[in-house]
DNA sequence: TTTATTAGCGGAAACGATTTAGACAGTGCT
DNA sequence: AGCACTGTCTAAATCGTTTCCGCTAATAAA
């Protein structure tokens, strides 16, 4: 690879000059520095980021934290979306992307030793255990980071809409005439607690009455949990004509159930979703769910992420809320 | 950070003992090299791999390049489970992954360019077009380099064998008294070629009529324009009794325009998909499809790459192809 | 005893960049 | 002329490692 010192000898300067006129600095006449730049183009020069980084400890590499499970994470079609495009707007900004998780290769080492290994110059953590230890190391070191759904004290985070989200869905499902309301909510989390307390806050407000067994604890992204609950939900004699289910990947799960029973969706039983999936517009009868702005909550966190590290006096801490939106779909009947 | 350089200090020696205990040399002292290890542990040591980087070309990164469209990539299914998978192995390995594509920032930069800006030790290409000049830059260079589901000239592969899985599926289609078949197949590239192939082959073998205009064009990952394909197919009199969608995703579009003109899958018309996918067990019917085992072929492309780093001089190049497993769902009715 | 060998360790250069301090020449001012 | 100042450039230190080579002392061989 073609280095400052080839250059440096090719034009007769030294290597500071040719450093400092590929990087802008003042000091440098304007013919060299065009000169330089020119020289520099022609031999296909690319600065090694290694040394670079050495140098300066800025290795233009954001570090990324999610639940590195089976079945979880990459294939998770919010975290997909959601990295995608943070993934773009950490790019446009120069900025390379690391999976931080523990354990690499034979060296045993926490994800926050990871970050310091490979010198990320912040951190994204999102769709995990906020309570891990993990996770602690990490909030509590010295590394910028951003946290999507869960906030923690001084430090920033960009949260979707969650309870307003369900408000909508509540306020939705309540003009179509439903009042017999059931919750399946999503595992202990902070995202699930805000669409719990969205629920019930809504349903106060419209003096609908919560039954007891009507709000059941699921998983999100368990379509089998899912099934099983819808079908509790539908065992009684009086049963619910609405579901909430946890997301919509789940949904399918209480699709199947409600067709197994003999029943139809968005006709005998409605369904509402949460997340606006590419699947929710796909599957028969449309889905009506809270598309959440994924492409956005990407692109805010990368912004906040990057804003801390390169003006970190003048960046402060706050919470960033993503607004969704409604989807109408086809899974809620219209009754009286 | 704690340096070599503090623990030669703490400890009394040469920063170049140091490395050499840490880095398992042999001409160092067993006595202190136990030392050595002992106070770098406690001291919470952990080498920069920057620095490291620089001295020994070596970054144990492995780059990641794939088509990074909207729509694409990271929310396929089949690109995420591979690079999960991929991504296990590797860091099992000692290496991260970082994503490879153009324009850095404000820098214009070709794939290769990236890679060689980052140093990477080999490359992993995946679910892109293959004949793109970022590509061809990138196979002709000189960094390790594995292909997914392409195949170039001494280069290593992992395919899946998709001849053989549409041979099955078809094998299972006329078992299930199905002679009228059609065929929608995937966007121009090696994978469609090859699948395209295995059905021609098959269907001759069994003596099956190609019809004229029932081996259409339609796109990966596209249920829209499978949706409207398997309409017209539909549409004449004289219709297949069993349609071969690109993949499972698309298949859904295909499941749409079934019911849409007021049939039923798996009973007037039967479907068939590609891959595996989650959702193929969650629809309903249930998706006969042929599952690719993507955990092999994502593993084994890690294995190799790495094998191609470590062991230049006795890692030969191979195709290695993994095969999948015929899925039996709902949607191919019996017949006679 | 002398010499060759070896084990164990350290010095120093190198990787490729950035940055500080200073050299040098030219300009303008008194 | 003497002085300060400015613009342009260079030398050298530095980041944290690795590695080549050489040194010392101890051991083995003669």
């Amino acid at each position: 690879m073609v280095s400052l010192k080839d250059i440096s000898v090719r034009c007769g300067v030294s290597v500071a000059t040719v450093s400092k006129a590929l990087n802008g600095h003042k000091d440098v006449s304007e013919a060299t520095k065009e000169r330089l730049i020119k020289a520099a183009k022609e031999m296909g020069y690319f600065p090694n980021s290694q040394a670079r980084a050495l140098k300066t400890n800025r290795t233009y590499n954001l570090g990324v934290m999610f639940l590195d499970e089976a079945g979880s994470g990459l294939t998770h079609e919010f975290f997909a979306r959601l990295l995608n495009s943070f993934k773009t707007e950490a790019e446009s900004a120069g900025y390379d992307i690391t999976f931080i998780n523990r354990d690499m290769g034979s060296r045993k080492m926490t994800t926050y030793e990871h970050c310091k290994y490979r010198n990320v110059d912040g951190v994204i953590i999102a769709c995990t255990d906020f309570t891990s230890q993990d996770v602690y190391e990490v909030i509590n070191g010295d590394i910028p980071v951003v946290t999507i759904d869960h906030t923690f004290e001084c430090r920033s985070s960009v949260l979707s809409n969650n309870e307003q989200g369900i408000e909508e869905l509540v306020e939705y499902a309540y003009s179509m005439g439903h009042k017999k309301i059931a919750y399946l909510q999503g595992n202990k989390s902070a995202v699930a607690e805000k669409r719990l307390k969205g629920f019930l806050r809504s349903m106060a407000a419209k003096g609908l009455e919560i039954r007891q067994g009507w709000v059941l604890t699921a998983d999100y992204h368990n379509p089998e949990l899912t099934y099983k609950l819808t079908k509790k939900l539908l065992e009684n004699d009086d049963r619910p004509t609405c579901i909430f289910m946890p997301d919509d990947y789940s949904a399918i799960g209480g699709y199947n159930a409600i067709k197994d029973m003999g029943l139809k969706v968005g006709e005998d039983v409605s369904v509402v979703g949460y997340d606006g999936i590419a699947y929710a517009t796909l599957v028969s009868p449309k889905l009506t769910t809270y598309a959440q702005d994924t492409e956005r909550i990407g692109r805010e966190a990368a912004k906040k992420l990057i804003a801390l590290i390169e003006q970190p006096q003048t960046t402060f801490h706050e919470v960033i809320t993503v607004g969704g939106s409604l989807v109408k779909g086809e899974s809620v009947a219209k009754i009286n």
